[in-house]
DNA sequence: CTGAAAGCGCTAACAA
DNA sequence: TTGTTAGCGCTTTCAG
């Protein structure tokens, strides 16, 4: 069925509305922007007429017209560690989700550090994680593009961050290592360019000097977040002659391979080695071991994101105030730790 | 509220752009559009007052002018099973990646049945999957917007439909079984909602009809593809009284969880047990034993869509030729299968 | 409460 | 080649 859209589909417009409701444009555009003043007798006609005719006002003319824009861009660094995780699917979960609720567009971008975002047109940013492209965020800022930033805290520049306090999750981790008698605590961190491995780190090593345990710069493994480097570094841990009897890892997708490595080589969970994950992945729980875990509340980072965007884009040249949240997590205490 | 456009934070436009060019700002129009009738002189004119203003195009006045529209909505069911994978993050960011090289906009829609797409404003569609959704993909459809249907191949419908070719991926798989000299084999579907396991239930039917093996249903389990019901089928496999020698997996990620229980069990993979998973999930080769598995071509499939979405909504108004293309997919032959 | 009219920033005939 | 001139479909003063 070859059907192109000639003169007769012009779509409806608010014209074709305002002249079957008897009115002129404008009252139909104040119904649309639910204006309380119009005549409930007009509002009911025009209501009809709108339904009858299935009228969808185009955005974009909406948008030209008033200098609004409902789009919010959502911009995830093309970078592979990130970009493969259990993490970004959740993100994306939530911002669309909560997007979706209330009616903003939602514009992915996944970007290298180098292209620049098309600014004109999104009605406000939310970077997910810095990584190489803090540049992009500065133009978006400079130019008064409303942004907000989620899992990662950025504190020289006044915009609202939402990030998850990975530090106080890694030290409780291992905090609870130490409190089940461990001593020989090793960590294998995730990719260190990113806040959140950094600071998992940072707070791995907290937990460790303020109970006056040694720092072994041999029990830190440094990971690309991925499962082949958590595979390596899980054998290198296991082998050491001097090998630790607990291990804090900085997501539960290495964890569960530092498991599987483990088995392989014929040791138990966690009789030999206690481990703590991080991220409280579904998939920690279904293997042979349930996985003891830091859980991070990544929708609700997302969804906390969403709204405090919202509210910037509306509050239109009125003063916003910036907040930097930190969203707790919590240990999630399963199997796969054992006291000593 | 005083907000004029004598003010000074007006957004540099097209007129402030031919007038430090000295030009029309049709002219300008021209340079921005790559026409070619421009003298050069005037070309490099306008190309430099773009650089010194910083000038960028508002894109919404693009497309309310020149009526085109280049945002392409990538819709996703909303679906447990199906957008917490492996695949939808591969669709995405084939998706995404394309799209930003095309200068596509990406609207990501993450989507339920019932809430109805605004369809104005943006350019075509790309459904991925259709779960419960057909509706939307018909009233999209019969509004003459450009559609693309992936990894679903829908018939009854003049769209264009880019799928894997799920039954003879399956059928491969359980032929190399068959070959290995299994006569005992089972087959782990996922949810049967979704086309692709329908197909791979079909290909393993097929595969077995052919070479003359008899089908038990006793064989058959049936999944929403989480690791949750693959453990529970694969501890009910395992401890079957005539237990099968091989099982053909719908995913990968639950070939991995049926790889655990067995483990647990105190099995051997493959001497016990011989696996064949489907994806070619990169988890898949950082177990114990690398898994054996379908290759699908996700990437290709997502910007398959793309181009051909592109191809449609350019051809504004032409005769639009429908495709309906299968991908073939690949047996990546591991360590996961013995012979018998 | 309502309508007329002036744009929003750009594209696309049509002239020149 | 270039400029002129209509709009695109809607919002938003400003009168009434």
């Amino acid at each position: 069925m070859a059907r192109s859209k000639k003169s007769p589909s012009r779509s409806v417009s608010i014209e074709d509305v305002a002249r079957l409701a008897g009115v002129s444009i404008s009252t139909v555009s104040r119904v649309i922007n639910k204006s309380p003043s119009v005549k409930e007798r007009n509002r009911i006609k025009i209501l009809d007429a709108i339904k009858e005719l299935k009228f969808q006002p185009s955005v974009v003319a909406q948008r030209l017209a008033s200098g609004k824009s409902n789009v919010v861009a959502l911009v995830i660094p093309r970078y592979e560690g990130v970009f493969y995780s259990f993490y970004a699917l959740e993100l994306i979960r939530g911002i669309g989700t909560l997007c979706a609720a209330l009616k903003l567009d939602l514009l992915l971008h996944l970007t290298d550090s180098r292209t620049l975002l098309n600014l004109k047109g999104v009605g406000g940013i939310i970077f997910a994680d810095i990584i190489g492209n803090r540049q992009q965020l500065e133009d978006a800022f400079n130019l008064g593009i409303p942004c907000v930033v989620i899992n990662n805290c950025i504190e020289d520049l006044a915009v609202s961050c939402i990030g998850i306090d990975n530090k106080s999750g890694a030290e409780n981790a291992v905090n609870y290592l130490i409190s089940l008698g461990h001593k020989k605590i090793a960590h294998i961190s995730g990719d260190l360019v990113t806040q959140a491995a950094a600071m998992r780190l940072e707070g791995y090593k907290r937990a460790l000097k303020k109970n006056g345990l040694t720092l072994k710069e041999e029990y830190i493994f440094k990971t690309d977040y991925s499962r082949g480097q958590a595979r390596s570094a899980a054998e290198d841990l296991l082998k050491m002659p001097d090998a630790p009897s607990a291990v804090f890892v900085a997501s539960d997708s290495m964890a569960l391979e530092v498991m599987a490595v483990a088995r392989e080589l014929g040791k138990d969970i966690p009789r030999d080695l206690s481990i703590v994950g991080f991220d409280d992945n579904p998939s920690g729980l279904y293997g042979p071991v349930a996985l003891t875990t830091v859980r991070q509340p990544l929708i609700k980072m997302a969804e906390e994101g969403v709204r405090e965007l919202g509210r910037i884009m509306d509050s239109k040249n009125a003063p916003v105030k910036i907040k930097k949240t930190l969203l707790a997590t919590e240990l999630v205490i399963r199997d796969s730790c054992k006291e000593l």
